[in-house]
DNA sequence: AATTATTGTCACCATGGAGTGACTTGTCAA
DNA sequence: TTGACAAGTCACTCCATGGTGACAATAATT
């Protein structure tokens, strides 16, 4: 007993200021600065330590990405309230409310927004990995937005899939170039003013795709495909039956 | 006289043999693997005269920046024919069809897409001049749409600055991951479908910023600003004047 | 032909990173 | 108390890179 001992050689204590060195030194200097002897330096430990309890700087890496969760979950962005099929903006203030909580979490997960930036020019398992959580999370999203709103799950996609993707790649674009550069095509990327008027851009642009105007959806009341149940069983609390 | 003979000891051919390979390394392993000694390697040199013709490796890589143009010109954006006021689709067409060729000059050109996947990670001298030069460009570009449609120019990016922010940086986004990832949000960004999906998607966003219903311009016919000429000359050939 | 300037080559140093083997020291169990 | 094992330290090799000085070879100039 008292494994959880405040001792001084404590492998899993040092295995974890190890795992936080990592997130300081991205924080501080990014992902091009990481390195076994950037890491050990910033943690105060012996690299050597590395090697032993990660087996080298890329298993390291493995368990950081596991530890943190870089992309939001889906249930968090479904959290009520959400806009439904009953209320007056309908799916297009959905969808822009998706797009804000999608921006929102960005805007305050710097570490993210280093992930992103790293993706882009380093190709290897972890980023990989990376891309991967988060093409399976954004798809489940859409599929639960098509529960949602009673559409088909493929003419969901079919039809909002490429405009969601253009508005969310935007987000993370501009999220990641905010922390260099201060404009983008006059909008400001560092102040909130910015991005407010990107959200409510990206709301007006989605009152054009998903409008009333545009809804000849539910033309078969009696489709076999959009089940009574959400896409899976991975919301924590059944997400928006009511 | 002769100077551009085919000397076997020629201080410009070898200058543009280190230059070309600054441009066979970004290509071929990324702008991650720029170095005084790859450029050397790759070009067949020895370091040393990167050293006394560039004065370095920054040197080198702003000459290299001078010589390639890695943005599109506002010019060929605006090039005939492009829809007008007069047209039906009226500046949602010409909207999307100046995003289409954005896309159509980011797919076309990697070496822009490397850049812009550096400059997301890295920040120096030379991407700074990057990005002013893709700033300057926007503006200006969203300079002569305003002019084009009769817009006061502060009007005209208030109303669709933020909106062609993002799809522009969408844009951004998607093709310089279209190297390395296949999908994103079940678009396929290494097939043209995929990107034809795409500006049809924005078409349609666009069509609910700036289509008909959204259109309260020229509400003050003898306004004083939106002169009679374009925003400034450096349109070859006057651009749009009929 | 001799001089001079410049192109290009070679060898070298310093630095920093990845990775490893041998050592010391603390902790636990017998 | 003692021995064994694990935690942590030290010292080192190997390698790639940035950077520089000295030298050889060739072209232009006189």
């Amino acid at each position: 007993m008292g494994s959880t001992n405040t001792r001084k050689r404590d492998r899993e204590a040092t295995r974890l200021r190890i795992i936080e060195a990592v997130e300081a030194v991205i924080s501080r200097k990014g992902f091009g600065a990481i390195g076994v002897n950037t890491v050990a330096r910033s943690a105060g430990i012996d690299k050597v330590l590395i090697y032993r309890y990660f087996g080298g700087l890329e298993g390291l890496l493995t368990e950081f990405a596991v530890q943190g969760d870089f992309w939001w979950r889906v249930e968090d962005i479904l959290e009520e309230p959400l806009p439904g099929p009953g209320d007056p903006g309908g799916l297009p203030d959905c969808l822009a409310a998706v797009l804000a909580r999608h921006i929102s979490f960005l805007r305050s997960h710097p570490l993210t927004l280093e992930v992103i930036a790293w993706e882009m020019s380093e190709r290897n398992e972890l980023t990989r990995a990376f891309e991967q959580v988060r093409e399976e999370r954004s798809l489940r999203l859409m599929d639960h937005l098509a529960f949602r709103f009673d559409y088909d799950p493929g003419d969901f996609t079919d039809r909002f899939g490429p405009a969601l993707a253009l508005l969310g790649a935007g987000a993370n674009y501009l999220a990641a170039q905010g922390r260099q550069i201060a404009h983008f095509n006059g909008v400001d990327l560092q102040a909130d003013r910015g991005w407010e008027a990107l959200e409510t851009a990206a709301h007006r642009l989605l009152i054009g795709i998903a409008g009333p105007a545009t809804l000849p959806h539910r033309t078969d009341p009696n489709r076999p495909s959009a089940s009574t149940q959400p896409p899976n069983q991975t919301l924590r609390n059944g997400g928006h039956q009511s």
